[in-house]
RNA sequence: GCCGCAUUCGUCUAGUGGUCCAGGACAACUGCCUCUCACGCAGUAGAUCGCCGGUUCGACUCCGGCAUGCGGUACCA
């Protein structure tokens, strides 16, 4: 029987969501789209020592950002909810006392402090200590202690929890769609903790409970959960709920590009990329992490980019619309091995991206930081007042089509263009030495006659300066265009000069030669 | 330590027993374009498919061992 898909993204709000974590909301994200189920956002915060103010807000910004919608879920209602566990402690108990009464789970009374002292005593014998079929009949538990002692205890209100009780010599086997059956044996998995003594459930109780009671049917999570994952299945057991049980998939991890190991924050910062989709400062310490959208990546890009770490179409196709991408998406083509982080494709990604944006899109980059640089923008030329601070609307979309191929990141558009809106007040001197031999002041001067004696447009200018003059006169071409771009930009960059002296004018490039003449002719030796 | 997962060009990956002397993309390099720098286009180089055995007429593909990496081993998720 085929359930309708639901499936869930489930982060905790302890900080800035990963970029890993993006990625494991987005397969979920399209394979709920693909197969017209529900995509749900429900947050675990059942540690409350972990909370960080600002972090569920975040996850629900940055998803939004990069196109990833909801269907249900804490920020959007539904008929599951509630979506915080914190909202739905009331109901774990009951949950956790069913198992207990099942004899699938125990009370254990020992204290944090005991464990770790046992931890450390093992540690000492260079043994290591686990609560689990062998060692919890010398602990303090349900198991060990007479019925009416642990009924005092708790009725004296003394701190407990609740562990799973593992079967013993019990082979587990969980099917996972990306890596096929994988098998554990009891006796070697902990008694791991279901529900703290502060009264709330552990990751484990929770997690079942929800995707049980949110029909969940698809656990679609990171590799990290592979090892717990007999648990659940476990857990599925005891409840009798495992003929709706969630079909799993772990995916793989996303790797740091040097060296081995997980994708840190750490790395982002010292390798000069993000590893968060949006900035986030830690309300603690105030540090900066940036983020994907500040750092002018598109929101597309970072979504192609991601689909792609760790998935395949099984094509050649590398482009993919959000649309694409949910008709191709195939959880049988997710790779099984961890995936390191490649920053020179992720830029590649945003430049094809960028591409293709509209002049206009471009231009809505770029006209803020013109603002920056003490540059405004009219609407019209006869709003034109002061000719060195103002540029026409379409000016900047001209300038913006010119130069977009050349484009990464909207961060580029001022430092790449900026020649367009400012006289250089400098030339550079490795460019001057060169390309402006001795002798390049007289062929600037004849320039600007020329400029001033032809018709002004690209076909005459074109004739007269390259035709007429350095061609017929057998002129090194090199030498002297590229001289008349240091004049005109200050260095040796940029489009086709022709096309740029067209673009900014003959009033401006008249002006910019005379000035380069007179400050480097000077410096002919 | 124990348990689990993984292992194809520098990186992401294709490959589900013969069609693979292993294909694509990013990066690199060369050339074309050209007054320059980019973009673009074309091409070149780059992988004894982690190692060793086995199964098979035949293995990158199946099995076993080893090595390496990663994950887990919390009253964290």
């Amino acid at each position: 029987m085929e359930r309708k898909v639901r499936v869930r993204f489930a982060p905790s709000p302890t900080g800035p969501l990963h970029i890993g974590g993006v990625r494991t909301a987005l397969y979920n994200y399209l394979f709920a789209r693909q197969n017209g189920g529900t995509m749900i956002l429900r947050i675990e915060d059942t540690d409350q020592t972990r909370f960080v103010p600002g972090a569920e807000d975040y996850i629900v910004e940055a998803l939004s950002w990069l196109g990833i919608g909801f269907d249900e879920g804490v920020h959007v209602g539904g008929n599951y909810g509630p979506y915080r566990q914190s909202d739905r402690k009331p109901l774990y108990r009951q949950y956790a006392d069913q198992l207990l009464a099942d004899g699938w789970a125990y009370y254990a009374f020992d204290t944090p402090q005991a464990l770790d002292a046992k931890r450390k005593e093992l540690e000492a014998q260079k043994k290591t200590f686990q609560y689990d079929c062998n060692t919890r009949t010398s602990m303090e538990n349900s198991l060990t202690l007479p019925p009416d002692e642990v009924k005092r205890r708790i009725e004296r209100g003394d701190n407990f929890v609740v562990r799973f009780k593992f079967p013993e010599h019990l082979e587990i086997t969980v099917h996972d769609l990306i890596r096929g059956d994988v098998t554990m044996n009891s006796d070697l998995l902990d008694d791991k903790v279901l529900f703290k003594s502060d009264g709330m459930p552990t990751y484990h109780l929770a997690n079942i409970v929800d995707d049980h009671l949110m029909e969940v049917s698809h656990v679609i999570r990171g590799e990290e959960w592979l090892p717990s994952a007999p648990l659940h299945v476990m857990l599925y057991r005891a409840f009798g709920w495992e003929d709706t049980m969630p079909h799993f998939a772990h995916l793989p991890l996303l790797l740091k590009p040097e060296g081995n190991g997980k994708l840190s924050k750490r790395d982002g910062d010292r390798l000069g990329f993000p590893v968060f989709p949006l900035d986030w400062r830690d309300p603690q310490t105030g540090e900066l992490s940036s983020g994907y959208r500040e750092r002018g990546y598109l929101p597309g890009a970072v979504v192609n980019m991601l689909a792609l770490l760790g998935w395949n179409p099984g094509t050649e196709q590398e482009i993919f619309s959000m649309d694409e991408l949910i008709k191709a998406f195939d959880i049988s083509h997710i790779s099984k091995s961890g995936a390191k982080f490649n920053v020179e494709k992720s830029k590649w990604f945003n430049h094809e991206y960028m591409q293709m944006l509209s002049d206009k899109q471009f231009a809505d980059y770029l006209i803020p930081q013109l603002a920056d640089h003490g540059i405004s923008v009219v609407e019209t030329p006869d709003q034109l007042t002061n000719r060195g601070s103002q540029v026409t609307n379409q000016y900047v979309e001209q300038v913006c089509a010119m130069m977009k191929n050349r484009i990464n990141f909207p961060s580029e558009l001022w430092e790449t263009t900026s020649y367009f809106f400012e006289a250089p007040t400098e030339y550079n001197s490795a460019d001057l030495k060169k390309r402006w031999k001795p002798g390049m002041t007289t062929h600037m001067n004849k320039i600007l006659q020329i400029l001033d004696s032809v018709t002004f447009d690209h076909d005459s200018l074109h004739k007269a300066i390259l035709d007429d003059y350095i061609v017929a006169n057998q002129f090194n071409m090199g030498q002297i265009m590229n001289s008349f771009r240091i004049a005109l930009i200050g260095k040796t960059v940029g489009p086709d000069l022709l096309t740029f002296v067209m673009t900014i004018g003959k009033d401006e490039t008249v002006r910019r030669l005379r000035r380069a003449v007179e400050t480097i002719g000077e410096l002919e030796s």
